[in-house]
DNA sequence: TCTGGGGTCCTAGGACCC
DNA sequence: TCTGGGGTCCTAGGACCC
């Protein structure tokens, strides 16, 4: 039996995260900034009318939003992921094979249901009445073309955020209708390339027979998705949770920075950061590696960029073993004199925290340094983020931490921060 | 004078995604 | 003044082994 998946997409989703607490902005054009209120990540609909381009620099359209009416938030992640989890649980009551593939999609497995349509209508209608969530469905035996169906689903208004792309004939309307470079997987580089070869629509590529060109010309990968497009699986779902194989935090700093001192907090956070996440996937990592830059988009002053890294001979998830390794990392690379404006830590080569294999030439951690990395993350859990966490983080980085002027509260993950809601009195006679 | 071939593993960098 | 952050996969090519 063929195989029926179903993408579920929320719309615009940091956006309608934002209107679940302000009702009054449905309807209205909304945006949500990057860190540091940089640039757009998501836009509604309203503010997709109104002209606003993704990942669009504030700074530029800033006027134009005050101007327009256009609702800025900044983004509000323990919101989102909150939400999120909310959605994703629902989700895996509708179906039982289901890969999370994102912060607002997932895929299911509806084979073997009878109606699909009706199920994606159910989908919506279940996600819209539980969550408050708009989604957009879309069906069809790939991955790839649930991505295409999907993608009409959100652009036509009469399908009413649901579209099934079962039979050929639909499938060749569509894909005639699509641009090359609005496939999952064909981004701007590739599209260049196929429009050098005459392929200018998802069907052109679809059904382009030299199998060996594009092989040659997109990898692997291109030719997975073209065989996507004729309806044979090269994605399975992937239901599995897998462990990251790498985890990075690294951030713009506020106003620019030059001074090592501040440097150093700044990558002394980032590695707790990492480390704390290490450890929640029970990993151990074998390397470090540290970045700082300059302010590219500053052309008239000198532009620095450098990396460097650290191999442990034993694994290790210790976040002051972490810390001092970045630090040391930073003194081989600080140059002074540069206007800093960006700096992180990435770590990688994982292994399993139980199956580590250590080295005779290092010490691995310690049980008490082990219980010690426990105490933290349970006091942080349960008292909020860096109640303890090492000097060496600084004790208030007002210089190089985020400007985030237009940030909601933090409505579902907060006590002192629910929403409040005042109502009259009316006596019950 | 004559100096192989096949395989694996690792890494940097490109491209892409949300 | 002000331009995000975090991830994955793939490939070419180097290093190394027998």
């Amino acid at each position: 039996m063929k195989k029926i998946y179903a993408l579920v997409d929320c719309d615009a989703f940091f956006c309608n995260c934002e209107r679940l607490f302000r009702p009054d902005l449905r309807g209205k054009p909304v945006i949500v900034l990057s860190n540091n209120d940089g640039c757009t990540v998501s836009r509604t609909i309203e503010a997709k009318a109104l002209g606003i381009e993704m990942a669009a620099p504030y700074f530029k359209i800033q006027k134009f939003c005050e101007e327009n009416g256009v609702y800025a938030f900044s983004s509000n992640f323990s919101l989102y992921t909150n939400i999120s989890s909310r959605i994703m649980k629902t989700l895996s009551t509708l179906s039982p094979i289901i890969e999370y593939y994102s912060v607002d999609e997932a895929f299911l497995d509806l084979t073997g249901i009878a109606e699909p349509y009706e199920y994606a209508k159910r989908i919506r209608q279940t996600i819209a009445k539980k969550i408050g969530m708009p989604v957009s469905v879309g069906v069809a035996h790939t991955k790839v073309l649930c991505k295409v169906a999907c993608h009409f689903a959100k652009q036509r208004p009469e399908l009413a955020g649901v579209s099934i792309l079962l039979d050929q004939e639909k499938q060749d309307h569509y894909l005639k209708n699509m641009s090359v470079q609005k496939l999952w997987g064909i981004g701007k580089q590739r599209a260049i390339k196929l429009r050098l070869m005459g392929i200018k629509t998802a069907k052109d590529f679809r059904d382009y027979k030299d199998i060996v060109r594009i092989q040659q010309t997109l990898t692997k990968v291109g030719r997975q998705i073209q065989d996507e497009l004729r309806g044979h699986i090269c994605f399975p779902l992937s239901i599995e949770i897998e462990k990251k194989k790498e985890i990075m935090s690294s951030r713009t700093f506020g106003s620019s920075v030059f001074t090592k001192e501040i440097l150093k907090e700044s990558i002394a956070t980032h590695a707790s950061e990492v480390a704390k996440e290490l450890r929640s996937q029970r990993s151990v990592c074998m390397e470090v590696t540290v970045f700082i830059r300059s302010n590219p988009f500053k052309e008239n002053s000198s532009q620095y960029h450098r990396s460097t890294k650290h191999c442990f001979l034993s694994p290790t998830s210790n976040t002051f073993k972490i810390i001092n390794t970045a630090l040391q990392c930073l003194d081989r690379i600080f140059k002074p004199g540069i206007e800093y404006k960006k700096s992180g830590v990435r770590i990688s080569h994982f292994q399993d925290s139980a199956e580590a294999t250590l080295s005779l030439f290092e010490p691995a951690d310690t049980v008490k340094e082990e219980d010690l990395m426990l105490v933290m993350d349970k006091v942080n859990l349960r008292e909020g983020k860096e109640s303890l966490k090492s000097l060496a983080c600084g004790l208030n980085n007002i210089t190089w931490k985020m400007n985030q002027r237009l940030k909601s509260k933090r409505f579902t993950t907060r006590w002192h921060e629910l929403r409040e809601i005042s109502c009259d009195y009316v006596a019950l006679k």
